[in-house]
DNA sequence: CGAACGCGTGAGAGCGCTCTCACGCCGACC
DNA sequence: GGTCGGCGTGAGAGCGCTCTCACGCGTTCG
C-alpha cells in the first residue's frame, strides 16, 4: 500500500485519550460529546488528555454507529447561463456555509452537469451519505426532489418550488418585489409598462410576473399580451426580449426586467434604437447585483437578502435533520427596491 | 433515540448481498471493488444480487479501515468584496466538481468567515477527514497552506502562491495575458498607458502588474509610478484608482485595469471627466467577465479559461491524492484578449 | 437498620467494511 | 503418480467509535 504511512497521519484515538486520562473510553466519549453525566474532576482530567493529545474524533467511525453522516449535501442543477453569469450562489453559498458550520455540519457541494451526473448525485444523495440536503435553484421538472422525498431524506428547496410535494423551502418576496418595482414606475408617470419575465418553469419567474399583473390591475391598468416577453434571466435573452417588445409595441415607456442581466441586455437595445433612458423609456431590475452599477444609467433594482436566504435555508434543513421540526415550513423573506437613475420620473413620485 | 427509524433507511450490507449471491463478504467486496481476483461466474452472481437489492456501500465503514475519506476540500478564502461580486468562483468550482465526480471523490466546500472559523477549517483539514485540499484564491498572509503542508496533507493552490513552500499550483498566464492586453494598446497608438493594478499580496495582482511593466519595456516606454495605482479588484477601488490617476497624469490616453470590475469603475470616473472611451482614452480590463459586455463602450478584456483552471486543479490534486504524481506541479493555461469597442486604435493595428 | 434508588463509571458488543492469511482445488512438471 | 505452484475463495481480525447494560458506591426512605 502506497499510502500505509500517509493514512497513519493522525494516530490519537479515544482508547489513547482514556488510558492516558486513567479512565475508560466510555467516559472519554462522554465527555467528548457533552454528556452531562461525567464528575467535573473526570471532566477536567479527560479534557486535558484531549488537549494534550491534540485528539480529534474520527468522524467515519463515528457516522459508522451513529448512522449519521455529520454533513448536507448542497445540490447546484443551473442548465447553463444562468450559474456562469450570475454573482447569486456564491452568496448564497456563503449563507448556507456560515449556517452549517455553526452546528458542525460539513458542506457537500454537488454540481451535476450531464445527466449521467444527475443520476449519480442521486443515487449519492438517497444512499444515506448525508443527513440532509438543500436543492438551490430548482427547475420544474427536475426528478431530484421526488426521488429525494420517497427516500425519506429531509430536504429543503430553495424558491418556491413549482410542484414538490410538501417541501420546506425558503424564497424571497418575488411577486412583491416585483409589484413594487412596477408600481414605482407607475408613480413614476409610465403609462406603458412592459415585462421581461423569467422561465415559466421556475418560481422566480413565476412569481415575478404575477407581482407584474397585480401592480397593473391595482392600478386600473389593463393588461397587454405584447408587453409581456420572456427570457432565461441572462443578457443575451434580455436583449432578444426587448427587441420583441419594441416591435409589438413601439410606445413602451417603461420595462420591469426580472433580473439585472436581462436590464442590461434591454438597455443595450433600447440604446441602439436611439431610445434614451430614462427619458423614454425608464428600467427597473431584479437582483441589485454588480451589473446594476455598472450600466449606464445606474439601474434602479430589487435588492433580495441574498445570504440570508442561504443561511435562512441551512437553519431549516438543519432543524428538520435534528428533529426539533418536523413540519413543513415557508420562509418569505422581504425586499426592497433600490431607486437609481434608470427609473427617474417624469412626474415627481 | 428519535433517529432510530430513519437510520435504518439503507440497510443493505456486504453481508446480506454475500448470503444472496452466496459467496463470502471478502467476494462481494472484491467484486464491488474490481479486483481482477474473482471469476468470471462469480462476479456475474454477485453484480446480480448487487443491482436486485440496490447495494450501495457505506462510505463510513470503507472510511473506517482504509483511512481514506473519499472526499476533498475546497476552502475559499476571500475577504469580502470579491466574492461577492464576480462570477469567477461558481464556473471554476464547476470545474473542480466535474473533475472531482469524474473520480469518485467528494466536495467539501470550506468558505471560513471569521478568524475563528479558518482555525476550525484549518483542524478539520489537518484532521484527517479530506484526502486532499484546494486552496482556492490565496492571499499571501494564509497561515493555512503552512499548516496543511506540515500536517503532511496533499494540496494545490489555485493562482500562483507568493510564498507558500513547494506547493503545485495551476495559474492563468496572468503575465502574458496583462502583457498581451498593454501591447494592444500601445500598437494602438496609445502613449500614456495607465494600469490599475491588484492586491500586491496576490499572485494575480503582481504578475499582472509585471505583464504590464514588461509590455511598457518592450515597447521601450518608460515606466512612471504615477502610471500605476492599486485597487483590490472591486469596482469602487477601480473608480477610487482612476480618480487618482487622473491627477497625477491628466494626459493618460489609456487603461489597463486588472479585472473588469474595476474597469468598470474606472469608465464611470472617465466619462464623469468628460473623456471619451476610447476617442481619449482606450481601456482594457481582464476576466472577460460579464460586466464586459454589459458596459458601454463594451469592454476589451483577458479572458481566462475559467472552468478549465478549476478542472485542472482538481486533475492535479486527485493525482497528488492517489500518489501517482508526488512531485510539485505547476500548470500554466494559456489567456486570450477580447478585444472590443473600449480599446480601438486611434491608428490602425 | 435494611432495602431501594440514583449516580458515575466500565466492560463489551457491535456498526459495515477491507485485507491478510490460510486453505482447497486444479493443472503442470519431473 | 506425486509434488509443487498458482489461483480463487473464505474465515476472521480489526478500523475507532457509541451505547446498552451492569456494577459499585453513597444516599435516602420506610
Amino acid at each position: 500500500m502506497v499510502f500505509a504511512t500517509r493514512g497513519r497521519r493522525n494516530g490519537t484515538t479515544l482508547e489513547e485519550v482514556a488510558s492516558r486520562a486513567g479512565v475508560s473510553r466510555a467516559t472519554v466519549s462522554r465527555v467528548v460529546n457533552g454528556s452531562p453525566k461525567v464528575s467535573p474532576d473526570v471532566r477536567r482530567a479527560v479534557e486535558a488528555a484531549v488537549s494534550e493529545l491534540g485528539y480529534v474524533p474520527n468522524r467515519a467511525a463515528r457516522s459508522l454507529v451513529t448512522r449519521r453522516s455529520g454533513s448536507v449535501g448542497v445540490v447546484i442543477t443551473e442548465p447553463s447561463g444562468r450559474l456562469f453569469s450570475d454573482p447569486f450562489f456564491p452568496r448564497v453559498l456563503r449563507g448556507i456555509s456560515g449556517a452549517l458550520t455553526a452546528r458542525d455540519l460539513q458542506l457537500v457541494l454537488l454540481m451535476p452537469a450531464s445527466p449521467a451526473d444527475t443520476t449519480r448525485t442521486a443515487d449519492y444523495l438517497t444512499g444515506g451519505h448525508v443527513d440532509g440536503i438543500l436543492l438551490v435553484s430548482l427547475h420544474g421538472d427536475d426528478p431530484l426532489p421526488d426521488r429525494i422525498a420517497r427516500a425519506g431524506v429531509p430536504f429543503v428547496v430553495g424558491g418556491r418550488p413549482l410542484r414538490t410535494p410538501a417541501a420546506s423551502f425558503v424564497d424571497v418576496d418575488n411577486r412583491g418585489g416585483s409589484r413594487s418595482a412596477v408600481e414605482h414606475l407607475i408613480a413614476g408617470g409610465r403609462q406603458v409598462v412592459a415585462t421581461i419575465a423569467g422561465p415559466a418553469d421556475m418560481g422566480a419567474g413565476v412569481d415575478r410576473l404575477a407581482g407584474y399583473h397585480e401592480a397593473l390591475s391595482d392600478a386600473g391598468i389593463e393588461a397587454d399580451p405584447r408587453l409581456v416577453a420572456r427570457g432565461d434571466f441572462t443578457q443575451e435573452s434580455g436583449a432578444a426580449a426587448m427587441e420583441r417588445l419594441l416591435t409589438a409595441r413601439p410606445d413602451i415607456d417603461a420595462v420591469f426586467a426580472a433580473s439585472d442581466l436581462m436590464a442590461s441586455g434591454a438597455m443595450a437595445v433600447l440604446a441602439a434604437a436611439n431610445r434614451r433612458i430614462p427619458q423614454d423609456v425608464a428600467i427597473v431590475g431584479y437582483d441589485d447585483s454588480p451589473v446594476a452599477t455598472s450600466v449606464t444609467p445606474r439601474l434602479t433594482s430589487v435588492r433580495q437578502p441574498i445570504e440570508e436566504m442561504g443561511h435562512e435555508r441551512a437553519r431549516l434543513l438543519v432543524d428538520a435533520v435534528e428533529g426539533t421540526d418536523p413540519v413543513q415550513r415557508r420562509v418569505i423573506l422581504a425586499t426592497e427596491l433600490v431607486r437609481r437613475a434608470s427609473s427617474a420620473g417624469r412626474r415627481v413620485p
